[in-house]
DNA sequence: ATATTTACTTAGCAATGCTAACGATCTAGG
DNA sequence: CCTAGATCGTTAGCATTGCTAAGTAAATAT
């Protein structure tokens, strides 16, 4: 196998038909950059944005794969860890987790089934229904929790300091940018 | 997997799902301190890898959500970008987006189909079908290259020349921790 | 020459997202 | 009070995309 050289990537005709490469520092909004200044390559925009979403589809494919190794799906434990701290209605837990009510629902149906959250009335809007979290399903939570993150965090570990914190600043970013 | 602190949890921060837990001792030994400055905080690899975790499954479903408005699915992306060098077999490319051979195999016959790539045999192994692109297929990739990547170009576009660094270097990593 | 391995395919299953349509409930308007 | 519309959750059905198991054809080893 050798070379894992990710696909696509700047490919030779890279014709980037896209935004233009050459913006070069808009600074725009967003800038909250807690950081240094760093490196000082040039990186086109076109060209991270292919490298960027490479490198993420593939590590979730490995982090679904390694999680599905586990009890609990990663939406099932999304929801467990939601609703950890005090119970929610399905309407916030699918907007939390950016999918439609309908899944949220059949996942809450899944978590109830097998006894980790039981289903609550809002006596104030009856419409709603309150999602809690049972004992059985906080423990099924912290057992999960670290085999869920046991993959990557066994990689994480093996990182430098510089690595590790550009990750988590990496992570900053990329949950801004996808809310 | 080295470490396994489930701690008391509930941590009731607001954002966050999954607030690791609070043993961000470790730090092994790591530290190969390459040349610059390394940064500023020092970050638990638990939390870390569940920021992370959360990040990259967030935004890889907004990924396969934007880029599902095309015509050509992710996987046919990766694809048609792996073979515009030269031709590669069904097992190559298997290897190379990191899934098994029948799943590829199902990609290349719905590019096929789609008349974006054509199957030619290997004379010198004649069990190894050599994938090529099409001139369709080519154009096809152009195409969607920029609508592929818009969405995130977009985001990208938006932020500062730091943030796009740290990206970029985010996603080398990435790419090397999934490999 | 037969047995094993390798490369790809076929068939069928599972997980996880979606939209459409429906019942129940809340909120306004008359 | 009572009907009209909006909102919340559910049910039903579909699409995508990954997998494993098992089969066929070709190369390789005994």
């Amino acid at each position: 196998m050798t070379q894992t050289s990710p696909s696509s990537a700047t490919s030779p005709s890279s014709t980037t038909p896209d935004p233009g490469p050459g913006a070069p520092a808009p600074a725009k909004a967003v800038a909250r950059t807690p950081n240094k200044a760093p490196a000082g390559k040039p990186v086109g925009v076109a060209p991270l944005a292919a490298e960027l979403r490479v490198a993420i589809m593939r590590t979730s494919r490995r982090l679904r794969a390694e999680a599905a190794t586990g009890v609990i799906s990663p939406g099932q434990y999304s929801v467990l860890a939601a609703i950890l701290r005090g119970p929610q209605t399905v309407g916030q837990l699918a907007a939390r987790e950016q999918i439609q009510a309908p899944s949220m629902t059949r996942i809450v149906n899944d978590l109830s089934a097998a006894g980790l959250v039981s289903r609550g009335e809002n006596p104030l809007d009856k419409r709603q229904v309150l999602v809690h979290i049972t004992e059985s399903g906080a423990a099924a939570l912290l057992r999960a929790r670290s085999k869920r993150t046991a993959w990557l965090a066994k990689r994480v570990a093996d990182l430098t300091f510089e690595q590790r914190d550009t990750l988590h600043q990496a992570a900053l970013i990329l949950q801004e940018m996808s809310s």
